[in-house]
DNA sequence: CTTCATCACTTGCATATCACAAGTGAATAC
DNA sequence: GTATTCACTTGTGATATGCAAGTGATGAAG
């Protein structure tokens, strides 16, 4: 395991913010989770972006060593394992979505469903609530 | 000049804006100029996480192509520049906010200002607006 | 008009991180 | 037992980062 992510420790939110998940791959994994119920480490490595197997492992220790995700194997078949968002991790949504809505504005080839980012605009609290109900760790 | 910054090209909002700004330095920067008033080479430089004057231009080359911030003479001073955010670069506000709050939230070692914080949950809107009336690109 | 200081970078180089390919080991399936 | 799936680990070259030192264009002082 590649031993990564030194702190800066300056107590300023935003460098805090970027040393917990703030690399190129931490937000793909959550997003696969959030918006699209990936759970699984095939599943995450299936990803349009092509993470890289290493990284993918490193970066999911990483999100686990900082309590964003949890690790557990799968009831129904004992060889693979569930990841699944801690509420630390659901409450990264919110940064999500205004990324979501910066980028549908300003990136010309944005596949940014239509249908989220208007309601991201007229409903941002139902839209959080619906997000992270679907995520609820309680939930299986 | 480091060429860096391969995009991923896949249309996902979340892997377009992690391309755009999503390293380690680029919203420290953008911190600077939206917090703390910042706009010059010498004032990033001395930010407390220690940038790396290399890694400076180079991000500060990059946030300029991508069209977040534009470089001007500084007109009372003309050996020196003058870097403010576009509004491209200012509509990054609510992320900023966002990561702001979580980190608020989850470090225990914060310093950031419990009254911004406070602020972020009961008068999102009008903090928003302050904080972009106050970099508005006509102000000087 | 020469010298000196400031400011915004560049360059070089050692170290760290990443990406790609291949390999390992545990849990089921047959 | 043999094969297959799944979740990783390991090795190696490419890329990016961090640190120190150097450069060139102002502008200020004498």
């Amino acid at each position: 395991m590649t031993r990564s992510k030194s702190k800066r420790q300056t107590g300023c939110p935003i460098a805090f913010a970027l040393d917990t998940f703030g690399d190129k791959w931490s937000l793909i994994i959550i997003r696969d989770m959030l918006m699209r119920g990936k759970e699984t480490y095939g599943e995450f490595l299936a990803a349009d972006e092509k993470i890289a197997t290493n990284i993918l492992a490193d970066r999911l220790q990483h999100l686990q060593d900082e309590g964003l995700i949890e690790k557990k194997r799968d009831p129904q078949n004992r060889r693979r394992y569930l990841y699944r968002l801690t509420p630390k991790g659901l409450d990264l949504t919110p940064i999500v979505l205004e990324m979501v809505r910066w980028s549908a504005a300003y990136d010309p080839n944005t596949k940014a469903s239509p249908a989220v980012v208007t309601r991201i605009q007229s409903d941002r609290e139902g839209l959080l609530k619906d997000l992270i109900q679907k995520n609820k760790p309680e939930r299986d």
